[in-house]
DNA sequence: TGTTTAATTAGACAAATTCTAAATAATGTG
DNA sequence: CACATTATTTAGAATTTGTCTAATTAAACA
């Protein structure tokens, strides 16, 4: 029986040294490549095909934001594990979501590298405890936040240019619509978002990504 | 001659198993203790006084903030490398400042580890080349950003206060002040700064720090 | 077809802010 | 020390902004 082929793709030199030093032991585990930037594993891609590419691609930018499509491109058929410095939940949730087989912290033991790695082989997803926490937090965390935006159309507008700072009479020129309409409108999207004061609708809309800071 | 006694601190398993396999190699350095968290070192410290103890405080808080405090009273005479999985600069600043001998990211190579183990166990400071382009920026950068705030401590106080969303009658309360105080100092601040709305007062508060967003 | 939601507006009144102007204390400069 | 600058403080009048109450229109919905 073939040993599982792996391509280890890490910029952080320890951490090669640690999972090769795990891996060598393993008999059903075969190192056939190892890359510390984006340029190494291309290179390594276009001459073989390994089962499994060990990827560290965040924390640090070695491996660029297209790689996973690039490793996807150059051997359809590997699996990529991440093995993430980063802990940090959307920055887990983006790359879950961008389709990778499964994914580790570098707080996870022996144990669970080695099933992840096996079980990454097989074609399964391996999430370790941690991640899998956070999964099932977001998934099921929906009565906490179902609503991202609760605003109308209209409101909408109007909190990007109340937090661009603008105010109501400066609205009501652009939208050419009277400043108490304005009024109503931010009252009502103050109520709705339980805000009391401007300056927290500004906040809002900065951390929700609705105007640019 | 006695080989370098270390206690390593960290709690990644990978780069735990790395840093073993690396210095196993080598006579003149032998490990004394392993820990994954403060817990560990301190009940390891207590029975040992390590030449080095090798240290990532940072990232995840396994250690704790007052780490560096606790080794110091348990085991004076060791000296701290710091092996970060932290690129941030602003965390690498502190704990630099905080006193540490020796730093190096996870993205150091064999080479610059040892050396910096042996040095640092000579009691001389050690840091890895990326740090120390950190810390140059900041000593040499000056030129640049002089300026990080040029308000007064009251305006600094009213500003914060603004950007928490709070009026003019309100922060007169707290401050204990009148209001055309608050008022004034407002038109001062937001002259010095160029802004034209409270709006864009708050944007600068978040962006520069002043307020928790 | 009635009900809910979104979008719109006015008038009276209340509140917040700006403008002009100035006083005091502290600090720094020649 | 005298002078200039900056920080901090304040008031009154005039102006602007916002709140509250109430209501209308249009669209969506069951």
């Amino acid at each position: 029986m073939q040993p599982i082929s792996i391509i280890l793709a890490d910029a952080q030199y320890l951490i090669r040294v640690g999972l090769r030093h795990l891996m060598d032991r393993m008999d059903d585990i075969e190192i056939v490549g190892e890359a510390k930037n984006g340029v190494d594993l291309k290179i390594l891609l276009k001459n073989q095909s390994p089962d499994v590419v060990i990827l560290d691609h965040l924390q640090t930018n070695n491996f660029g934001n297209d790689v996973l499509k690039k490793i996807k491109d150059f051997s359809p058929k590997s699996k990529v594990l991440i093995i993430s410095s980063d802990d940090d939940k959307t920055n887990i949730y983006k790359t879950i979501e961008s389709g990778v087989n499964s994914f580790l912290t570098k707080q996870c033991n022996e144990e669970e590298i080695l099933n992840a790695i096996r079980a990454t082989a097989k074609g399964e997803k391996f999430f370790c405890s941690k991640v899998l926490n956070f999964i099932l937090e977001k998934s099921f965390a929906k009565e906490e936040d179902c609503d991202p935006s609760p605003l109308s159309p209209r409101e909408c507008e109007v909190v990007k240019l109340v937090a661009e700072g603008k105010i109501a009479k400066e609205i009501a020129d652009i939208l050419n619509l009277s400043t108490h309409t304005i009024y109503t409108h931010r009252k009502n999207i103050m109520k709705k978002l339980q805000l009391s004061s401007t300056s927290e609708l500004v906040r809002y809309a900065i951390t929700n990504g609705l105007v640019t800071p």
